[in-house]
DNA sequence: GCTTGACTAATACGATTGTATGATTTTATG
DNA sequence: CATAAAATCATACAATCGTATTAGTCAAGC
């Protein structure tokens, strides 16, 4: 059993790094098998299918970070900070799962419906988004507006640093994995996202 | 020549349509000629190739947008008003060519160069927004920071609410289709824009 | 030590891919 | 009307696709 985990984890490694440089259509279980140095056979014996495999490679990127995303927006305090908070996080997760941002794409652009467990963790994250943006609405921190809709603005940043990360460093000429650096790109579009969405009161800059 | 004029259109429509829905190599040829009632071999005698035919595709779309966005940028006037003015633009932009964000995203999910043509249009659009973004910078009117990471967070927004637009819209139980939904979003998206990239002066909000 | 089950390996299969070919039809031009 | 150019058409082609099949390898259990 040792060396066929090792097989399994191998083809799955290699899966996801294919898959998110390429897309589901564009990457052949030729491709995957031969980078994994495993027999063509064994994505149907392992998965089942090219389609299951993509599947729990998708699943396993996603889950856990809706799961964080879920968690942070219910946990007390005000809503501007948990959604600086939830940025921040986002952004963090993104940047240690660089292929993530490509799956989502890959979602996005997904016309039919979505598989359903996919579908369902859509729908659990954006839930506790939307409730966390009207909570800050209620209280008169979040301007106002659909819910939705800001809730959008919101996910934008993070996912579309992440889409950019690298041509935004080729641009800035800085190194993407250089923690400084993504610290300080993570503070900064966390306090656009939370200045853009306060209510500026008439003192000046909220805390 | 007139039937054969309407033969590439079709086929031009066609493969906007499809390419933008499935992605370049879930699009195949057969499925375009088919439904632009032309023959399997009308894109290759047509366009040459599959390839230059996305080629043309993608340009076609492009070029257009990004003109328009260098054009707003160089425009006198407060540097807030103007990315305020793009981001409005980029929407309407956007929103009339509802296929452009999905190929907006097939590049940023290329691993590889890109086409010549379409670097050029991109270093030429980046350039401008980041010369904007760094005049109000200068003017005391942005927020200190990076220039390209802020042209990040600007473009994001209009882009993102692009392909966000169904999902936004069944969430919100919105017409993404009414022109009203459509300018309630567009003046929403445009003020955060502002508002996060502003410097709040002591005594509230900027005009 | 044989058997059983899990795994790897090699190959084959039909379907689909993009493109090439040559014949045929349509259109424009004299 | 005749002729040349342009466009459409039906096929053919090799390549590649995902999966199925079958045989071979290996380690654990009795």
């Amino acid at each position: 059993m040792k060396s066929s985990d090792a097989t399994v984890d191998r083809l799955f490694l290699v899966a996801r790094r294919l898959f998110a440089e390429r897309g589901y259509a564009a990457t052949s279980v030729r491709d995957i098998t031969s980078r994994a140095k495993a027999n063509l056979g064994a994505i149907t014996y392992h998965f089942g299918s090219k389609e299951a495999l993509y599947q729990q490679v998708l699943l396993s990127l996603v889950e856990p970070m809706v799961t964080a995303v879920i968690r942070e927006c219910n946990q007390p305090g005000p809503a501007l900070d948990r959604i600086g908070a939830l940025v921040t996080q986002y952004y963090r997760y993104l940047h240690q799962n660089p292929e993530l941002p490509r799956f989502i794409l890959q979602i996005l652009a997904e016309q039919g419906p979505l598989p359903r467990a996919l579908a369902e963790l859509q729908n659990r994250q954006r839930g506790a988004l939307v409730g966390l943006i009207e909570r800050g609405q209620r209280e008169g921190e979040i301007r106002p507006g659909p819910a939705p809709v800001l809730a959008v603005s919101v996910i934008a940043q993070p996912i579309f640093f992440g889409l950019a990360r690298r041509v935004v460093a080729e641009i800035g000429r800085m190194d993407p994995d250089d923690p400084a650096v993504v610290e300080a790109a993570l503070r900064l579009a966390s306090a656009i996202v939370r200045q853009g969405l306060a209510i500026i009161p008439q003192g000046g800059i909220p805390a």
